[in-house]
RNA sequence: GCGCCUGUAGCUCAGUUGGAUAGAGCAACGGACUUCUAAUCCGUAGGUCGGGGGUUCGAAUCCCUUCAGGCGCGCCA
């Protein structure tokens, strides 16, 4: 509806200015929204406003000369009018609200998918959580909204793959070996001093204990690099389990696990090294190597290799980027917690730095999780083992309570999540108020069914019968779902389309408590049972990106 | 000290990228269940958009300044 739009004003203007001998130019600024009152229309327009400065008339005029022009040639528009400081507003036909059910009937799961991707290849990596313990509730937020994101894009058509980087390699790797071997010495009696800057959860026991149980106490006997060796492996794998369980049973998947230690059996560490060698991009000071980060605009420059020869972390960054743009994605999304805000800047330089244009990759900062306990906070330290796991919010509030709450706030605000509120209010919950919406539909096919009743296919039904004002405002905001998936996925924010369910869903309550759907005005029932059956099909369609469940009954 | 994020109703948050009279949910108050699920609906009340300047036809939104909170400023990851 808005393309049609945007495609009849832009005509008219054309039209406008060419017999004015004037030349067309594009508008910035030139656009087509949705009023917040309704009395200013179903859509409305600052065109005038934007075109009165440049051509030097009063945007009430421009305003008024437009909307005759727009008025002529238009089938589907019922009243244009001048508004306010020279806006135009558009009131459409309720004929043509109306159509939407045939194209969500026509499109079903399919309805809101749009090509605006074109089928461009996108990456979104997320969650990424160095393989040392469980997944907390911060890295739930992540995943949430990463692998909606991921869903959304999808929709927008895009070609969508999600990876999770897996730094398995490096320093926190060796300390979590020399933690589960330690507890391993020290489950078999031995007394173990346990340094303090070690992994001290509970469940680097659990590890040590399992291997006991298969191992034996052999690992006393051999000596202790080898030992420590083992042990890492042994704890990453089963750290690295439990996350991707918890990670299924939070409904997110990922396509691809990319392991930070493949960068170097490959050579892309040295090989990324050797490009921005070449750019002149490096030089040595201090007996380290260092990234010109400077020249793009970081703080200062960064170390790629150290003194004692080993590569940072940010080298291998450096690298898994250059591998990112050899595998052909067209945009790159990297979503972080926010902690890891300072490094933007350096990483930007890097992809530069690489010749590739810095566009091409978005950040998505991810603002860290409070977590609170009736109304005070928890303590959270992976390495003091202090945290609250997203198993046990899981658990606790359940997946899709969890991941509502997570995507019913733009992602770059701060979040007090407290449990006990989650729990206690979780009659109260949106996502319950959406979830139900769907199951009430449910309810009345069943019904419909039990009484024999059949249901018409769209195309038998006369939609014309819609006309109460409950009806007509379902008809929009189902029209609307199009263009809420486009504006998501353009500006990268999942969380527009929870509030757009939450607008559908009171739509629907609102229409469910003033209208009787069953009843035995037959072609009223069936336009009603047809409307309904489009308010379904979009709650599950959105939903769906969401990664919440739709139920049937609740 | 420098940088990033945030500040909107008592609470939790939206606010269509600068638009018209700032909106939801919860909490409060008053109504609606012999009828498709009352996990719902209808109504009332609640605001100097942290404060102060500026930019313009027009600012919660952009700029400057100031206050408050969070997070970063490693040859850690």
């Amino acid at each position: 509806m808005r393309k049609k739009l945007q495609l009849v004003v832009l005509n008219s203007i054309k039209a406008l200015l060419g017999r004015q001998g004037i030349e067309y130019k594009d508008i910035p600024g030139f656009q087509i929204e949705r009023p917040k009152t309704e009395a200013h229309g179903d859509y409305s327009s600052n065109v005038a406003l934007v075109m009165a400065g440049s051509l030097k008339k009063n945007p009430r005029d421009v305003a008024q000369a437009l909307s005759e022009e727009i008025g002529k040639d238009t089938d589907f528009l019922s009243k244009v009018e001048v508004a306010g400081p020279g806006f135009i507003n558009f009131f459409v036909k309720d004929s043509c609200w109306r159509e939407v059910l045939t194209e969500i009937d026509r499109g079903r799961k399919n309805y809101g998918r749009s090509d605006l991707g074109q089928r461009r290849k996108v990456q979104v990596e997320f969650v990424s959580a160095n393989p040392t313990g469980p997944l907390h509730i911060g890295h739930g937020r992540g995943a949430a909204v990463g692998d909606s994101l991921a869903n959304l894009l999808d929709a927008a058509g895009f070609q969508v793959a999600r990876e999770y980087y897996i730094n398995d390699i490096g320093t926190q790797m060796e300390t979590l070996g020399a933690s589960t071997y330690l507890r391993y010495r020290e489950l078999l009696g031995e007394k173990i001093e346990f340094p303090a800057n070690h992994y001290q959860g509970d469940y680097i026991k659990d590890i040590a204990q399992a291997v006991i149980e298969r191992e034996g106490q052999r690992f006393l006997n051999e000596s202790t690099e080898p030992a420590i060796t083992y042990f890492t492996r042994e704890a990453q794998q089963v750290i690295l389990e439990g996350i991707k369980r918890d990670l299924t049973d939070f409904n997110v998947l990922h396509d691809h696990w990319f392991s930070e230690k493949s960068l170097f059996d490959t050579g892309t560490v040295d090989r990324a090294i050797e490009i921005l060698k070449e750019k002149e991009m490096l030089y040595e000071a201090e007996g380290a190597l260092w990234f010109k980060a400077t020249a793009f605009g970081d703080e200062k420059d960064r170390v790629v290799v150290r003194g004692k020869g080993a590569t940072t972390y940010f080298a291998s960054d450096i690298a898994y980027h250059l591998n990112k743009f050899e595998r052909g994605f067209d945009l790159i999304i990297d979503i972080w917690g926010a902690d890891h805000h300072g490094y933007v800047p350096r990483l930007k330089a890097a992809v530069e730095a690489l010749g590739q244009p810095k566009e091409k990759v978005h950040i998505i900062l991810v603002q860290l999780v409070n977590l609170m306990r009736g109304g005070s906070p928890v303590a959270m330290s992976t390495r003091s083992g202090e945290f609250v796991t997203l198993r046990e919010v899981i658990d606790e509030v359940g997946k899709d309570a969890a991941r509502f709450i997570f995507l019913t706030r733009r992602s770059n605000s701060h979040l007090d999540f407290d449990l006990d509120l989650a729990k206690s209010q979780s009659q109260e919950n949106p996502v319950y108020y959406v979830q139900y919406a769907h199951a009430r539909i449910s309810s009345v096919f069943e019904l419909a069914a039990e009484k024999g009743i059949e249901v018409w296919p769209v195309a038998k039904v006369d939609t014309s019968l819609l006309t109460a004002p409950e009806e007509l405002r379902l008809l929009k905001i189902l029209s609307f779902y199009p263009e809420v998936i486009e504006d998501s996925a353009t500006t990268l924010e999942p969380h527009r389309i929870a509030f757009y369910l939450g607008d559908l869903a009171a739509a629907l309550h609102n229409f469910y408590n003033k209208h009787r759907i069953i009843s035995d005005a037959g072609p009223l029932m069936q336009a009603r049972l047809a409307i309904i059956q489009g308010v379904q099909q979009v709650l599950k369609n959105g939903l769906k990106i969401l990664g919440v469940s739709a139920p049937d009954k609740m």
